[in-house]
DNA sequence: ATCGTACATTATGTAGGACATATTGCAACC
DNA sequence: GGTTGCAATATGTCCTACATAATGTACGAT
């Protein structure tokens, strides 16, 4: 709520999205709750012009209606289009982040083993060692799992495993996952030494489609997780922000 | 491409979306392509307010990025983010339409036995009872799977069946898997009258859930779906309009 | 001749006013 | 009391003006 402030220069409507977008994904702004464009204009101090380019996204992404002489009107959960990169950020920061997380969960665990799958079929030799060198990534900075070099080296192994699916819908899925791996380091939900059966089973996804085992890399890609849904719920339970 | 017709009124932001999103995912607007919006202004017919209202929903979509000075570039496929109802559309639309079709076939192999195991534990009896209505439905109208009402139907079933699931995600694809089957009638790629086997594992999907029969929902499930994609290939590879 | 830097050009970002238009809600009338 | 019609209002669209930042070029130095 309130100003925007003036410190970032440009990309003011970017500002103003990302407010209204997180008060209406935290719930600060209910389904059903009517704001009049004007007003939007005036409690951001910015113009019309500025508050309709937001408007016209988030009614693209199904957060909001605009209705003439009526106003926006909030739209409930179940019209918001849920698989938008910025509506996952937005989600993963409200306070039922930990419920999202397990629905994010259960969601990889029928995706990621059927894209394994289809990798360990069809990934180009450089996807193959691409995975391979990401799995060394993680090992070797398996210590400081919850910092920014572990972080990337998983979210290499994700995407190009997504990628060498050659599903390009399963590759639509990279942004999601790498909204969760990115969430889970932000919001302290990562042990500070990663766990070595993850990374002994990324070790055998690694493998097994390099080798071109589809049934090996779907089994040991749903242990993976099924093991980071179980970790979450394991940190995440207890100390609930 | 061209003007934007006068025929009707308002929703000229609509319009042009329309017309520059189909121009970019059938690609008439090649990946790397730079337009200006000045240009596109002109092209259009329209004010520079009405198109950036557009470039800022394509760009959340990750249809294109804007570059100061630069105009605004289509980018590459892969950036673009799959999951919007419009952009599933506008593919369906494309000539890749039934390679589009196969990814979205697997998707759902995955993601919908899924929701339906979780639908036979976690659906109100509500839930149970409208997938019972559903198949119900399908069946009464199965002398034409082509046309409307059955549909109507067999929407009805898949969505209630996703938001059944419990799963707020899964739920989300209720609109991804709506524009599957709206495509596949309206590309004329339904048989004229609908396959008995997939009206009978409907049925046993509807049984199941309504006797909390996970497993048994889940393999019922699968095989709809496998059918589904078969389905298409049959018919839609001979007749590639 | 090639690289680096500085500047002018240029297209986007933002603001704000104007008019058109459709919808809502009230009021009058049947 | 129900229906029709009118007026108020907020959005849709357009236009103009100025700020700003990035690009590409030209100049100078090495």
């Amino acid at each position: 709520m309130g100003d925007i402030q003036s410190g970032a220069q440009s990309a003011l409507h970017e500002q103003i999205l990302e407010a209204l977008g997180g008060d209406i994904v935290c719930g600060r702004l209910a389904p059903g709750a009517r704001v009049l464009s004007a007003d939007l204009a005036a409690r951001f101090g910015v113009s019309r012009s500025a508050v309709r380019e937001v408007v016209r996204v988030l009614e693209s992404m199904g957060l909001v209606e605009v209705r003439r002489k009526a106003g926006v009107e909030v739209l409930p959960a179940s019209r918001w289009d849920s698989y938008s990169p910025r509506l996952i950020r937005w989600r993963l920061e409200s306070p039922q982040r930990i419920a999202f997380l397990h629905s994010l969960g259960q969601l990889r665990s029928a995706v990621e083993p059927l894209a394994a799958r289809l990798a360990a079929e069809n990934a180009s030799s450089a996807q193959r060692a691409a995975l391979v060198q990401a799995v060394m990534g993680m090992v070797q900075t398996a210590r400081d799992a919850d910092d920014e070099p572990y972080l990337r080296h998983d979210i290499a192994f994700h995407s190009t495993l997504l990628a060498a699916s050659g599903n390009p819908l399963l590759d639509g899925l990279a942004g999601v996952v790498e909204e969760v791996l990115r969430g889970r380091t932000r919001h302290a939900l990562m042990p500070h030494q990663a766990e070595p059966l993850a990374l002994r089973l990324h070790q055998e996804v690694a493998a097994c489609i390099a080798s071109g085992d589809g049934p090996g890399a779907e089994r040991a890609m749903q242990s993976i997780v099924a093991e980071a849904d179980a970790a979450i719920g394991a940190i995440g339970d207890p100390a609930d922000d």
